[in-house]
RNA sequence: CACUGACCAUGUAUG
């Protein structure tokens, strides 16, 4: 069971609900991590229906299911359910209320999600995460400041966060000066920083990060070129386009709006 | 063996 369990894991993680379903539907001797792996399998793919099924039909449950179906909830935007569900459940641990929390900052339910927060029975770098990208998503970068201010340490994740929000907001020094403190960088946070120098317009210096990175990803391509596309580089934005190894929607948007904000109509229709 | 937070374009509700 467990062999099988792996593997209905992994057709869930790659996408394919359908493949996960007949295993799990074969599978003689369910336990309660196939049940629960199941279920997070049609969470993730788009299929809160089926992933309800599931968890109506379940033998019993536990704290990781309702989680997991919280988590389905939130991902939906399906605020009320995710909170008739928190209250109707047995057991809540801190996970249970962060997600609850970000089902509502996720959706601007920022009155409840300030209103939950101050009940937490205890908070983590998550739940102040959660909280500070809702304070963000409102524009309220002084909630946000201040939030972060109260915090006892900070993690990677929630200075990078802090970080976004005070480039966009328009601070970039702030944003600067969190980068220069951090203990630790990564990905993520590198991609950070390189998209508030090309927000700002520094050019230069966003160039300098993306060459000195030591691992990139199409976040950080596509960061790059809206540093040349979107203020008035459309030669180096098309040369940097075509350096790339892979493009998304993103990557294509961002060209396309290039071109229409350099009165350059013709390609910009090639592009479309 | 299962569940939560951060990074990229456009748009995102007094139009």
């Amino acid at each position: 069971v467990f062999l099988w369990n792996l593997l209905i894991d992994a057709y869930g993680r790659f996408g394919d609900a359908v493949s996960a379903r007949k295993i799990f539907g074969n599978l003689a001797g369910k336990n309660i991590y196939s049940w629960s792996l199941m279920l997070s399998a049609y969470a993730r793919n788009e299929h809160l229906d089926l992933a309800e099924e599931v968890y109506a039909a379940m033998p019993e449950w536990n704290l990781v299911c309702w989680n997991t179906l919280l988590t389905a909830y939130k991902q939906h935007s399906r605020v009320e359910s995710a909170k008739l569900l928190f209250d109707s459940i047995q057991e809540r641990t801190l996970m249970s209320w962060n997600l609850l929390l970000t089902a509502y900052t996720q959706n601007r339910y920022l009155k409840e999600a300030k209103l939950l927060f101050d009940k937490m029975p205890e908070w983590d770098q998550v739940s102040f995460t959660s909280m500070l990208t809702g304070y963000v998503r409102t524009s309220d970068i002084g909630q946000a400041k201040a939030l972060y201010e109260r915090m006892p340490y900070w993690d990677l994740v929630v200075s990078t966060a802090m970080l976004s929000a005070y480039s966009l907001a328009g601070h970039l020094e702030d944003a600067e000066s969190i980068f220069y403190r951090m203990q630790e960088w990564n990905l993520v946070s590198w991609n950070a920083i390189l998209s508030a120098y090309s927000r700002h317009g520094r050019l230069d210096v966003a160039r300098k990060i993306f060459d000195g990175m030591r691992e990139r990803n199409i976040i950080s391509w596509n960061a790059l070129l809206s540093a040349y596309a979107l203020k008035g580089h459309v030669k180096q934005a098309k040369l940097v386009f075509e350096s790339m190894l892979e493009w998304n929607l993103i990557s294509w948007t961002t060209m396309l709006t290039g071109y229409c904000l350099n009165g350059c109509l013709e390609e910009a229709k090639l592009v479309f």
